[in-house]
DNA sequence: ACCTGTTTTCAAGCAATACTGAAAATACAG
DNA sequence: CTGTATTTTCAGTATTGCTTGAAAACAGGT
C-alpha cells in the first residue's frame, strides 16, 4: 500500500490555498464593513494565518498589491499593535508577524477603538452639552437630555471596556456571563 | 427690571443651533469610522435631537442634501429600525422620528449588526473550516487552528452580545460589571 | 567616499461609493 | 377618471479615499 505525503499533495496544497484566499478576501469584506481599510484588513488576515513572519514582498506577491500600498498597511497595522516588526541578524530585510492570540488581538483592538474613537466622541458631546445646558427653550432641553443621555451611555460603555480589556485574560467575560440571564 | 424670555432670545436661538449642527456633524464623521454612510448618521443625529417628527423635505433642508439621498437614507434608518415613519391622519406627508432611548438604540444596533455582520463571519470562518480541517501540513494545522479560534471566540462574543441584548434592559449591565474587577 | 539593497514618500491616476435631480410611479381627493 | 401631492427610482455626476509606481531617502558594506 502506497504511503501518502500529505504534505506534498498537490491537490491538497491547492485546497489549503483556497481556503486560505477565501479566509484572506472574506476578512478584507467583513474589515470594510466596520470602518477598516479592505487591504490592511487583508494584510493582517494573510499575517495571523501563515505560521512565519513575512516580508513586504511576499505580502506584496501574496496579495498581488503595490509596494507602497504594502508598506503604509503594514505600518499601520503596526501602529495599531496588530503586528510586529522583526529584524533577523545579518538580515536587511524586515519582516512582519501578527499578534496570533485572538484575545490579545480584542484588547488591543478594543483599547485603540477606545483611545481613537470612543473618548473623542465622548469629548464632542460633552462640548455639545457646555454649549447648550443653560439654554431653556424646549428645543433647548431637548437637545440637552437627549446629549446627556448619549454621553453618560458612552461613559458607561467606556468603562465597561475598560475593566473588560483590563485583565488581559480571556476567561473573566465568560465566567460573569453566568451571572446575566 | 425687564424679564428675560428665552424662549426667543436670538443669541440663544444662535448657539443652541451652533450645538446642534456640531453634534449632527460628528455624529456624521463618527459614523464614517465605524462604517456608516456619513449622511445617514447625521440624518439620525438630527432626528435624535429633535423633539417632534420631521418630513423629507424639513431633512433636506436642515442638512442641504437632495430628495433622493434623504429618501434612500431614511429608508435605510427605518430598516435598522432606528427610526420609525409617522402617519398622521387627515395629512398626506409621511412624518420620522428616531427611536430616543439609548439603550433600546444600543441594543438594535447591536442586534442587527450580529445579523447583519457577526454571524455572516462565523459562517464564512466555518466554511474555511470544513474545507481545511482534514488536511495534515503544517501550514494547514496552523490555518486551521487560527481560524478555530477565531470562530470559538466570535460565537463567544455573539453569545454574549445576545445576553447583554435580550433583557432589553440598561440596568443588567452595571450591575454585572460589580463582579468584574 | 561610493555602491547596493531596502524603505519611505507622495503626486497622479483609479475605483468605489455617495449624491443629485428629474422623470416615473403611486396614492389620494374630488 | 383627472388632477395634485408625495414617494420612489436611477442614470449620470461628483466626491472621497485607495492604490500605484517611481523617485528620494536611508542604511550598511566595501
Amino acid at each position: 500500500m502506497k504511503k501518502e505525503a500529505p504534505q506534498s499533495d498537490p491537490a491538497e496544497a491547492a485546497r489549503l490555498e483556497a481556503a486560505r484566499d477565501e479566509f484572506v478576501t472574506q476578512w478584507g469584506v467583513m474589515g470594510s464593513s466596520w470602518g477598516i481599510n479592505r487591504t490592511m484588513a487583508q494584510i493582517h488576515a494573510l499575517l495571523m494565518i501563515t505560521p512565519r513572519a513575512l516580508t513586504t514582498d511576499e505580502v506584496m506577491e501574496e496579495l498581488k498589491i503595490s509596494r507602497g500600498n504594502a508598506h503604509m498597511n503594514l505600518r499601520e497595522l503596526v501602529g495599531w499593535g496588530l503586528v510586529r516588526s522583526v529584524i533577523r541578524k545579518g538580515e536587511r530585510k524586515e519582516y512582519f508577524e501578527a499578534e496570533k492570540d485572538v484575545w490579545k488581538m480584542f484588547c488591543i483592538i478594543v483599547r485603540e477603538r477606545k483611545r481613537r474613537e470612543i473618548r473623542p466622541a465622548i469629548n464632542v458631546l460633552k462640548d455639545c452639552l457646555d454649549r447648550a445646558e443653560d439654554l431653556k427653550s424646549p428645543e433647548a432641553v431637548a437637545f440637552t437630555s437627549q446629549t446627556r443621555a448619549l454621553c453618560e451611555f458612552m461613559e458607561m460603555a467606556d468603562g465597561v471596556l475598560s475593566k473588560v480589556v483590563r485583565s488581559e485574560q480571556s476567561t473573566i467575560v465568560p465566567w460573569a456571563l453566568k451571572f446575566l440571564k
